[in-house]
DNA sequence: CGATTGTTTGAGGCCAGTCAAAGTTAGTGG
DNA sequence: CCACTAACTTTGACTGGCCTCAAACAATCG
């Protein structure tokens, strides 16, 4: 993308206002206007089943973008929450599709954005329609390794911004599972578990676990 | 659309050859180069997992479109595979791509494509992650009678094109417990069963068991 | 510091998986 | 057209992994 491109780009991003632990990004049936990228902390993203349970579809670290969902009927299907204290930019969708008509790279990095959701989301129901909570749990702890390592940060020492519950809701497994699963995979040396701290020790036994299916 | 535009994207789409069955439309790993919309027949996308696996990510019935998956990196992730002797129409992206800058509408429409297909796949992960076999195939049974029907097919009466072990594949469940649940199902007078020929007898009960949740 | 929320651990039950075998269908070639 | 084979489906008996229920413990917050 040339400089002035970018410039322009740059010129519809918005710096939003820090989001508070459990705070909503956005809700789902709110008119979709904007994506977001993620500057720090963690955003869930989660749908409401017709009975009333949640169900938590995505985690977006920082440098991640969400809100694609909205795309196809103008209104958010899913509802974003802050784990943490995070920090968020909003990129205004009109003037971003009204861009991507006079920089053709850009609209074709937004397909590629989308594809990569729709393959990301693919490898998640294989996982959940395939795969033992062992596996499950490994996948996702190496998923969280591998997108910090990619923020420059440690892949081997780091704390989970998500509870139990959360991870729970997101693998398919009650909370009590995650937590023996953890449990066990400290007992046997793969990992030390300090609450939300986690440290990696045997980083081959567990991407052996998890199939070394990796998914991101 | 104006008529002019939909002359200058008819132009575009290339009647492919009848698909024989287990014929591939195109296979993981293929260069992406266009998508494809359902002309008749029935189409199932799968993805090999590392350990050789296959997971059955979607089916297309007549009308639907497939193939998005490879805007990612210009590379199919999943493999098309026809259930039944069908015909295709591929559309070539390159030339689409191009003509959506010059049509705002066709743009956005594609868009709304991609966000449909992340919704789908996100209410399956709900399912997958939260459901009973009673409810999973019950759902899947409503998805096809309501897809019949906007092709002005029967709602209640069909025949299912993939195999009790595709269903299974992409349910997460076995071949035998999609058997069972058919089996009972019936028994209890939800449906008549025979062999791949479904009739919906009671479809208040179906959808009540389904959830009600209905996705598409 | 009490109250609330989140986490861990244990005991027991159940749903779906596994294993097995018989029955059915579809496809092939004589 | 039919015999033969391979693939698919159904049904049953049993097993096991995860869920449910329950209780104790830890952390967070006003």
């Amino acid at each position: 993308m040339h400089a002035e491109d970018i410039d322009r780009v740059n010129d519809i991003i918005q710096r939003g206002r820090p989001l508070q632990k459990g705070e909503y990004l956005y809700r789902s049936g709110d008119v979709f206007q904007s994506v977001f990228k993620v500057h720090s902390g963690t955003i869930k993203t989660i749908n409401i089943t017709s009975d009333g349970q949640e169900q938590v579809t995505g985690f977006y670290l920082a440098g991640e973008i969400l809100g694609l969902d909205g795309l196809a009927d103008n209104v958010h299907t899913n509802s974003a929450i802050a784990l943490e204290t995070s920090a968020v930019c909003e990129i205004p969708f009109s003037s971003l599709e009204e861009l991507s008509l006079k920089i053709p790279t850009l609209q074709h990095h937004f397909f590629q954005l989308m594809s990569r959701e729709i393959i990301g989301d693919q490898k998640l129901m294989t996982m959940l329609s395939k795969n033992s909570a062992d596996e499950r749990v490994a996948t996702l702890l190496l998923s969280i390794s591998t997108r910090n390592h990619r923020r420059h940060l440690s892949a081997l020492d780091f704390r989970l911004p998500m509870s139990r519950s959360d991870i729970g809701n997101y693998l398919g497994l009650t909370i009590e599972t995650v937590s023996r699963v953890l449990s066990r995979f400290q007992k046997n040396g793969l990992l030390s578990v300090d609450k939300k701290d986690i440290t990696i020790v045997d980083m081959d036994e567990l991407k052996n676990i998890a199939n070394a299916d990796t998914y991101e």
